[in-house]
DNA sequence: GTATTATTTGTGACGCGTACTAAATTAATT
DNA sequence: AATTAATTTAGTACGCGTCACAAATAATAC
């Protein structure tokens, strides 16, 4: 019942300053390195802590990745957009989005792998993390665009969502099955989305 | 010219054969244990070998998992074959085929990670190895399925590679984004299906 | 036999992620 | 100022993938 006398517990803020601050110094080496250079040991070093002080921030390596996925998503919504400006026809700029979103991947393997390929299937860790407000609307760009697409609304989350994780199977694919002889990315791209963009008969 | 004396490299046969030990006991460690049970180490002391023997037989871990695809791949054929018994319909067919293939890595995540995520994408080695027969049979089976729900020839390898991929996308996205509320993967997969199902008009 | 050559082994090392402990430090309440 | 809980630090440890390099082994040609 009594307040507990002592050192309370740091605040909401000091733990987000601190966590941030390593997110940040995570994101300088990644994009100066490269995937494979950023380490524990070497983040500490860096930042100027113990290795063992940041797992009291982060429940690992992988809660700490998951901080550089805004920065890569929010790179490749900046190149979508870029070739998006031009583009009038909600069709055209559809394709042209789900192209340069293939082809994103498909030519920066890192990026693919830090976002889709590093995280530790296995355990199912309940974290914390939760997509922020920024990171969110890199995926439901495409909701937005395949909703001017489609004029019925009930569908448009399923196909937005369908298009998405279709073009990353496609990227996938790609970068790890590379004995099997693929049909071209842009092939399956346009045949992906020409069966989101088609009208689709909800019965059945 | 002249036969170079000295001991001859090992017969063919001999690779093979030791590559075969090999992987047959990563195979065994994997399947009792686990993905992350199996290392080198560890491999190399169940097979009788110094750890680095291995590595004249194998360029690196990944070249030995990758022995474990085709153990993993027919575990799931299987389970499709077993569902498809007792369905005629060509298009259930094809659709019973598909919802459980995702269900399968999706409720397997450690074969997911073993087949699909295992791959170091940042180097684009070009290993010796190739899928063998049986292997991309079962990739060729889907093929066979679209082959008889569509008629038309020239876009069953494309609809075929593009429903994998997109299938894969789905196992791949759920695995992975825990964040992000993903529509449920039976209707993706459905979603997926029908536009692979529904006729195509090929004229851009 | 001996010399030559290919393969295998052994040993040690590097850096990695991560777990554990115990000591030291810090900061707010009494 | 003393108390007390939260936090950071240091050090140690384990197993991991991989590399380097020397020593040992085995099979062939002479």
């Amino acid at each position: 019942m009594a307040k507990t006398a002592g050192r309370p517990p740091r605040s909401e803020s000091d733990i987000a300053e601190y966590r941030s601050k390593i997110a940040k110094q995570a994101l300088a080496i990644y994009r100066a390195e490269g995937f494979d250079a950023v380490s524990m040991r070497r983040l500490a070093k860096e930042v100027g802590c113990a290795p063992m002080t940041i797992y009291a921030h982060f429940e690992g390596k992988q809660d700490i990745l998951r901080y550089l996925w805004a920065d890569v998503l929010a790179d490749m919504s900046n190149e979508i957009q870029g070739k998006l400006e031009q583009i009038v026809g909600p069709v055209e700029r559809l394709q042209m989005a789900a192209q340069t979103f293939v082809s994103y991947w498909v030519d920066h393997p890192d990026h693919f792998r830090l976002v889709f390929m590093s995280n530790d299937v296995t355990r199912s860790d309940v974290s914390t993390f939760l997509m922020d407000e920024e990171t969110l609307a890199h995926f439901r760009m495409f909701s937005d665009l395949v909703h001017v697409v489609l004029q019925d609304d009930s569908n448009v989350k399923a196909s937005a969502d369908t298009l998405i994780s279709g073009m990353v199977g496609i990227a996938l694919c790609l970068n790890t099955i590379r004995d099997y002889p693929w049909t071209d990315a842009k092939i399956m791209t346009d045949r992906l989305l020409t069966s989101i963009i088609s009208p689709v008969d909800t019965a059945s």
